[in-house]
Order: structure tokens, then C-alpha cells, then sequence
DNA sequence: GTAATCACG
DNA sequence: ACGTACGTGATTACA
């Protein structure tokens, strides 16, 4: 019987999706080139000063670039911790993480997180991106991989276009890099607002989280006046920042050690929050025990379109290898679930966009989010077209929110 | 080839 | 007692 499900998903979502996908290949997104070589200039003369003072700083020669000279240079020369935290293998850690409880004991550790911003930015992007430009199109043809994650979301490699930079004052720059195709387009973008939250939301029932969503208040301070217990507008920044973490857990599987790391608490009051966060949302729990009990009886979870993820290691005894696989249980449903909706939306908006002969293209996929190349001619038809089919693509027990913005880059567009 | 690091949702 | 937040891909160093 629910084989029935898995083939629909497969005919009726995964195989039209590869022709959407096929032809947002195909058309590729248009990249500044100029722009960027003369950033990769300006960056790479700030890495030329960058690397001088961190060599003097050291008073040594070393590559920066080698995390095992850099920890021998921290930890042994410089002596910056008493007892420096090791990788897997045995190496000096030197993440940056580790780099930052570092940070007021010397220096360099500033020029050498700066540093590595750069060089990431400039070896993975300003200089890469340029270099993958089609000869004959000039445009960047990303391809999509539809079987590599194992929640169902999509991949996209060569280049990769899901991960572009937008974090950092310096990233954003990148961004700006993916333009319109000619002067009758504009770059449009729309994303679905907390869509794994409202699935969370939806497949938990829980009445807390489901208000909040139907009475679209924010989620992150709504959740802080619970687990903190006061009145949402004496919640201030501290409190909402953590509870956006804890949202964050709940969709990933939360853990007391996790959300501590991710905090900055200790384990015992990450612990605290988890069980008032449980009190105040305990349909959120009880979600969470019947998805790793399904998992234990059928050794997979499901997504709101039946797609599978297995779970081999769901009765595992080594106990890390299981709680590993709990995790998974939470999370594939949810963040699956998500993949299902904008893949059902991408098929929905290409096969619109088709039947009325529109000039515009959808471009990218970015997991919550679609890129367009919008006709200046098709501006409101695009957008509301859009939106709609993204808001309908599925019915919940909460409202999906899409968002859209427009610009003369990707950057603009969000 | 693998480990470490870091970019995104 | 142990060691963990979920999912990816690209670059670099190094055995």
C-alpha cells in the first residue's frame, strides 16, 4: 500500500522535476566578470598585507594556508593555550571556533581570521566563478544533482550555487556578481519564510506553535516568551537570539550538548531551556518520541510526500551511532518534507510560465528559495504567479509565507 | 585519498 | 563514559 506513495513521488514529482531542472541548467544566470577580477585585485593585495603582518606577528615564515603549521606555530611557538583543543586525528585545532576563545590572548588571531575569510572568498569565488563561465553562453551553467542528498533535497555542484556567499560584508560582494540577463531583466527572488518550522509546526499539531504561526507573529520571539516566561515584548535580543537557537535544535534534533555548544551555556542550563522549550511545546516532544519510534519499527521516516530515508543504524548499540540516527529521524521528516513543497512549487511555476509563453526564467534553487530572471514586461504577472504557486504548493495546518524581492543583483534580490 | 576548514540553507 | 547539533560542495595541504 504505501509503495504507492513512493512511486507517486516519483512520477509525479521527481520525474517532471528533471526537465525544470534541465532547462534552469541550461540557462544558466549571468555573472559580472569584470567586476569580480577587479575584486580578486583589491582582495589579493589585502591578502598580500594580511599574510606580511601575520608572518611578522609570528616572527616566521609559514603557510597559513597548512593547519598544521598553524597549530604548531599557536600552540607550540606562541604558546596561546594551556592545553590546545585537538582534531579527530590528533592535529591542533585551529577552526575558527578555536580561533576565537583565542582571540584577546594575541594578535595574530585577528589577522589570521581575516585572512582566511579572504582566501576562502577569493580561491572559492572571485577567482573560481569567473574561471566556469560557458565560452558560448557567457553565463554559469551549475548542475543539479537529484540523488545525492539524503533527505531529498537537491545538490548543485561545478559550480556550486547553493552555497554562495551572503554572511559577510566582504561575501556579499559575490552576490552582487549574479546579474539580469540583459537591461529588460531584473534578478527576482522568493523565498518560503521558516518553512521547516511550520512544518515542524504542521506534523507536530502543536497548538502553541501552531497560533503562533496562524497569527503571524515572529517565531523566535514568540518561542523566547515561552521558554523564558515573560510577556513577548519584554523579550529582548539575547533572549530571542537564543531562542532561535533552540528552534534551530528542534528541527536538527536538538541536544543539550548541542544547543550548549551553539549558545555558549553550560550543559546543565542548555538543558534547562530544552525542558521548559518541551513544557511550553510538548506536542513538539511528543512528535519528535513517535518519529524515532516509527524509525525503531520500521527502520525508516517518512516525509509529507512518503519519501524515505532509512535508518540503518535506528537500533544501533553503540549509543552514538544511534542517537546519530534519532537525530536523522527528526530531522529528515522535516527537512524533506521541505524539499517535497519547493519541488512540487518549481514544477508548478515552469509548467505556468510555459503555458503562457513568458519570457522570464526561473534560474536557481537555493532549498527555500527560487531566482529568476524576470522580464521587466512580466514584473507583477512573475511575481504574484510565483507566490502563488509557491503558497499552494501543499496545504498545512499553518500558512506558507513566501517573501520577494527584486534588483540589478542577487544581492538586491533578497 | 583523507582530513581540515568553511561557504550556504 | 563517550562525544553529538541537520543537510550539502570546494579548496588546500599532506601522507
Amino acid at each position: 500500500m504505501k509503495e504507492v506513495e513512493v512511486f507517486d513521488l516519483f512520477e509525479k514529482i521527481e520525474i517532471p522535476l528533471t526537465k525544470v531542472l534541465a532547462k534552469m541548467e541550461l540557462e544558466g544566470i549571468a555573472l559580472d566578470v569584470e567586476m569580480l577580477q577587479n575584486y580578486s585585485t583589491q582582495l589579493t593585495s589585502e591578502l598580500q598585507l594580511l599574510e606580511n603582518k601575520i608572518h611578522q606577528l609570528a616572527d616566521e615564515e609559514f603557510n597559513i594556508s597548512s593547519p598544521k603549521q598553524m597549530g604548531e606555530i599557536l600552540f607550540e611557538k606562541l604558546e596561546l593555550s594551556k592545553k590546545p583543543k585537538k582534531t579527530k586525528s590528533g592535529q591542533y585545532s585551529t577552526s575558527e571556533e578555536t580561533l576565537l576563545k583565542l582571540k584577546d590572548t594575541h594578535p595574530i588571531i585577528d589577522e589570521i581570521l581575516t585572512f582566511r575569510g579572504v582566501k576562502k572568498l577569493l580561491s572559492t569565488y572571485v577567482d573560481a566563478l569567473p574561471e566556469l563561465v560557458n565560452t558560448e553562453t557567457k553565463r554559469i551553467h551549475t548542475t543539479f544533482n537529484q540523488s545525492v542528498a539524503s533527505t531529498g533535497r537537491l545538490s548543485s555542484v561545478n559550480p556550486n550555487i547553493q552555497n554562495i556567499p551572503i554572511r559577510t560584508k566582504r561575501g556579499m560582494k559575490v552576490r552582487e556578481a549574479f546579474i539580469p540577463k540583459d537591461k529588460n531583466y531584473t534578478l527576482m527572488a522568493a523565498d518560503y519564510s521558516q518553512i521547516e518550522l511550520r512544518i515542524m509546526a504542521s506534523l507536530s499539531k502543536d497548538e502553541g506553535m501552531l497560533t503562533a504561526f496562524n497569527n503571524g507573529v515572529d517565531i523566535h520571539s514568540a518561542t523566547a516568551a515561552k521558554v523564558f516566561k515573560v510577556d513577548v515584548k519584554d523579550v529582548d535580543r539575547n533572549m530571542r537570539s537564543q531562542a532561535k537557537s533552540v528552534n534551530f535544535g528542534i528541527i536538527y534534533g536538538i541536544s543539550a550538548f548541542g544547543l550548549s555548544q551553539n549558545i555558549g551555556v553550560s550543559r546543565t542550563e542548555a538543558k534547562e531551556i530544552i525542558d521548559n522549550y518541551f513544557e511550553q511545546f510538548p506536542k513538539v516532544k511528543e512528535y519528535m518520541d513517535w518519529s524515532i519510534e516509527q524509525a525503531r519499527e520500521k527502520e525508516y521516516v517518512e516525509t509529507i510526500m512518503g519519501r524515505r530515508r532509512y535508518l540503518k543504524d535506528i537500533n544501533a548499540r553503540n549509543g552514538m551511532i544511534r542517537a546519530m540516527a534519532e537525530r536523522n529521524a527528526i530531522n529528515a521528516p522535516i527537512q524533506g518534507s521541505a524539499a517535497d513543497i519547493i519541488k512540487i512549487a518549481m514544477i508548478n511555476v515552469q509548467q505556468e510560465m510555459e503555458q503562457r509563453e513568458m519570457k522570464s526564467k526561473m534560474l536557481l534553487q537555493v532549498h527555500d528559495e527560487l531566482v529568476f530572471d524576470m522580464h521587466n514586461s512580466e514584473s507583477s504577472e512573475l511575481k504574484t504567479l510565483v507566490k502563488e504557486k509557491m503558497v499552494q504548493a501543499v496545504s498545512l495546518q499553518v500558512p506558507l509565507i513566501v517573501d520577494i524581492g527584486e534588483g540589478l543583483n542577487w544581492l538586491e534580490a533578497h
